[in-house]
DNA sequence: TTGTACGCGTTATCAA
DNA sequence: TTGATAACGCGTACAA
């Protein structure tokens, strides 16, 4: 690499010091007088020290490493989380080796063997393509958020408790009928909670409750004329009535509301809606959407709170045998705009 | 960590070779015999190795990692942007380190700091906090990407070009008085050149050209307020004549859009609006919305090609200084929806 | 308070 | 084709 980087010899020679003194200035510097750490601190300085920490990794075995796998950035939820998720570098100072997987499982196996190999102290995962049994046999703590968590701890929203926020709103705006736009969660996914929160908070609130659970593919054209023919279905299935809907994020959530405006001129009274992310859509629509607004900043502490605990553990000298997963919940806060007062 | 891991000493043992030979195995296995590479592959096999790339950086000196510092993963243009440079990995090999430095110049160079400590081998940096002449002072190869670019290599979307563009479609849509919206953007920021490419070439077609700079402050809400007062004046200024407005982003776009859509119910024809980046809200606007799109993923590649030479130049005996700093220049497409066919 | 000596897990240089 | 030995730059017992 053109010069040689100084070392700590150079500035032991520099300063006849050893490198023992040298390397103590870093790490417990008040164990020097301070007149030697001015010798040094000057010595650092003349010769343009920088510091390396590949060498004090490969003799300390700490990296300071955390992988980070995503499935994407794309969706600003995920985008959201990595933001949230770098900036706990502030309170931990672990660096973030990150990702993206595109929901490829092998691609995925391969980006998590490098993690490894650069000696990860722990992961945080988001993509739901490994199965959790898999990560936990991986000889790393990690971490999941919303993803199928069984055999991993993890922090996810109280996904139940958003599915019920979203029936209450829906309820006091006087809906006669509540109805629920989603795709067929399978259940170990946390966002299946969405589904049955919605519902049974339905059936306690004595509401008729219907779901429309619909396979709205994978692009943004595909899931669009989806909802169009959802749409069709609602006026007219329950025309006259007042419907209070809750769609599963607000991507799909706006699509209805655009429909409904461009059909409509406007959102008639007949019609109250609810998204769930609060991603920037939901305020950016004609019509801003009420929605159920994910704790992402918490979500993201928490996260990395369960990994650090993880962490500690296992650099003792016994470390416990790790025991059961800890799963954490968040919950979930409802953002009232115009779409449902 | 609990157990050591395998190191190739314990393959040595195992297979009664050298460590020499267990690292030739991987480095150039075609300089063993045949033979002897499956009792090494065996031997991998039995005792479960794990390799440990620090080790290896620290004894060759190459890291393959690459630092990335964004002002944030909020705006959709950086987390593409990231996404996109992130799937390099592929093609590449190269790791990547990243920050979020949410535009503070001193966190920014606490970052940077950091990621020299760790050996990156270059730098790819969309933030636009630290000069760049300060970042060429670093000894590492640095591309920028849409942000000041004087004293370091880049890669930037064609933004004179995209201007160009805009004013094209909004003058062949019939528009009697072209009109840019926009925050007074420093000439040395690559997006100055959606003002500039604009305004030209408005005076080569021969068409009336209104500029509105205004100062759209850091939220949304007060953004929004500002473009709702910007409406307010072309309803006044141009009552009666086609107007066509270039918008300096999508979501302010969006914002026009709204406000002309809850005024007059719709888009009326005296309206053909064009935006910029064909971030998600352009389509997913009441009305989808005209916009210039940038090439991400041509603009991320371009941006490793360009880091990679540098980086590749850097390893060799007698590097050449370097030289001038090179600047691409990636050409924006036209993306034609609702608001301006 | 400071120094000695060794280890971390690879790669690189020679020599065989 | 293989091996012995010395780096790489730092941390850490243990000794002084």
């Amino acid at each position: 690499m053109g010069k040689k980087s100084v070392t700590f010899a150079d500035i032991a020679r520099y300063t006849h010091f050893s490198k023992t003194t040298i390397s103590r200035y870093f790490n417990d510097p008040d164990s020097l007088t301070v007149e030697n750490q001015e010798k040094i601190a000057a010595a650092l300085e003349e010769l343009g020290y920088k510091e390396n920490k590949v060498a004090r990794i490969l003799a300390s075995g700490k990296t300071e490493f955390v992988g980070v796998i995503v499935p994407n950035l794309y969706l600003h939820f995920y985008s959201q989380m990595l933001d949230e998720i770098l900036a706990t570098y502030e309170t931990y100072g672990y660096k973030f080796l990150v990702f993206a997987g595109d929901d490829n499982r092998d691609v995925e196996r391969r980006y998590i063997e490098e993690l490894l190999a650069y000696q990860i102290e722990g992961m945080i995962v988001l993509s739901n393509t490994v199965p959790s049994e898999e990560l936990a046999s991986f000889q790393v703590p990690v971490v999941t958020i919303e993803r199928e968590d069984r055999f991993c701890s993890s922090v996810n929203t109280d996904n139940r408790a958003g599915g019920a926020l979203a029936a209450g709103l829906l309820d006091e705006c006087g809906c006669e009928v509540l109805i629920h736009i989603n795709s067929d969660v399978p259940e170990s996914v946390p966002a299946h909670g969405r589904i049955s929160g919605f519902v049974d908070a339905c059936r306690e609130r004595g509401v008729a409750c219907e779901l429309m659970l619909r396979d709205f593919g994978h692009g943004y054209e595909e899931a669009d004329r989806t909802m169009r023919q959802v749409f069709e279905e609602l006026e007219e299935r329950f025309p006259g009535r007042r419907k209070g809907v809750f769609v599963s994020n607000d991507t799909y959530a706006n699509m209805l509301v655009n429909q409904i405006v461009r059909t409509h001129g406007g959102l008639p009274d007949e019609y109250r809606i609810v998204g769930f992310d609060d991603s920037p859509v939901s305020r950016e629509s004609v019509i801003p959407i009420s929605t159920v607004r994910q704790q992402v900043s918490r979500i993201a502490q928490e996260a990395m709170g369960l990994l650090m605990a993880q962490m500690e553990e296992r650099k003792k000298r016994r470390p416990r045998p790790l025991g059961e997963p800890v799963h954490k919940a968040v919950e979930p806060v409802l953002v009232r705009r115009e779409t449902a007062r």
